[in-house]
DNA sequence: GTCTAAATTTAGACAAGACTAAAAAAATAT
DNA sequence: ATATTTTTTTAGTCTTGTCTAAATTTAGAC
């Protein structure tokens, strides 16, 4: 039995965890939990107990074979039930995410197999991100941040790396969505800020917004 | 905020209670709740302070208007959400009831007046019981138990007062399910059981089953 | 290499919601 | 009307998940 705030913490280590393997550390899992280091280390070591994690003192933590699938079973709750309030709920996804943190630890296996089945089997959630099937495994997609194109490429918007609300409405506000074509025209060196071509119109996009959309190079 | 937990004392008391308004005991809402009388004693003490119930000491509690609308705004999302599992998600009806249990505690306004627009504005759940509108207000059904009805009569099945898993199977074994008609043929003195006619076919109810079908009389 | 700063852990406390055991009040029986 | 039983409440404890303050370990600066 994992308890909500146990998968709660599973999930932030998941997303803390690089590709390198690196181990997480206390404070940064506080950080993502809003919660002080030493609530962390206490939940650390029941994790570590449960078998979740693997813990070493004063250093930091990696999931477990089994700490990872438990995480992967609510980050793909969490974005299936996104994908049915936006295709069925009318939510728009900026509105979206707090609702789904509730509906993420609803624990049924038969009602989010069946959930899945009523939208379709999606691999991707409104914010483009790839939704595990339920094997846990994840449909995987090479993206890149958009501040990494150099001029003259063409690119198509496929996710967010930041999915909060005000984010979110600042790119509703400029009409980019996923499937919005971007083309890079230039990159200005003082601020980073680049020239791009967005529906047949230019704008300007500063630094922070280049780096929290991914893009896929056509 | 009212928390999960509170959120399930206040549906078991809204449930004990009877139409001419007379006090719930502490020891039947413990025995709903499945908790010792104390503990039913603690929660009591914090509802009053809420707000919630009106508690006179030794004698037991009577929801307030507050308590009621907070009730039977749990009530709504529970019935809503087994509409949903049954008509949208292939779930039988003797299914749905450990997982409403979990998402009748999902905290959003949109969430659940959307799902009430999705599912067309049911009035009834897949066990025939009113489900509330956004209002807080029960459409009014007046239904009658089947053990009330006389020999001769022609009704209609329209709910059930048990609605555990194994009566439910048991109805399903039977081939009676919301909108099935019974025809009383008779009513033996010794056992209370009745003889029926369901679809053509004889059959004999014990007392217990014919206390727990809720009918319309044609 | 030592000294300071930052990160981490430990110790002790608190709130929510449950429990057991004991005390008090209410209801029932004689 | 009193004695007994049942119901309810109180007092004190436990677990989960949080906190603050203090202690300890690690990392960085020189």
């Amino acid at each position: 039995m994992v308890t909500l705030s146990e998968e709660n913490y599973l999930k932030a280590i998941f997303h803390l965890t690089t590709k390198d393997n690196s181990l997480v550390s206390t404070n940064s899992i506080a950080k993502k939990m809003k919660t002080k280091a030493s609530s962390a280390t206490d939940m650390i070591k029941k994790l570590s107990d449960k078998g979740h994690v693997d813990y070493q003192k004063y250093k930091g933590v990696n999931l477990t074979d089994k700490g990872r699938l438990a995480a992967i079973s609510v980050i793909r709750k969490h974005r299936l039930w996104e994908v049915f309030l936006v295709k069925k709920l009318n939510f728009s996804w900026d509105e979206v995410h707090e609702v789904a943190e509730q509906l993420e630890h609803i624990k049924s296996e038969k009602l989010i197999n069946e959930l899945d089945n009523f939208l379709d089997f999606p691999t991707k959630d409104p914010h483009g991100d790839p939704i595990p099937n339920s094997q846990g495994e994840m449909p995987n997609t090479k993206r890149v941040l958009l501040s990494m194109v150099n001029p003259g490429d063409n690119c198509i918007c496929v996710g967010v790396k930041d999915s909060s609300a005000s984010f979110l409405q600042y790119l509703d506000r400029y009409k980019i969505t996923l499937g919005t074509q971007i083309s890079v025209i230039s990159k200005e060196p003082f601020d980073e800020s680049m020239l791009v071509m967005i529906s047949s119109s230019r704008r300007s996009i500063s630094k922070e917004v280049a780096n929290n959309i991914l893009i896929k190079i056509k």
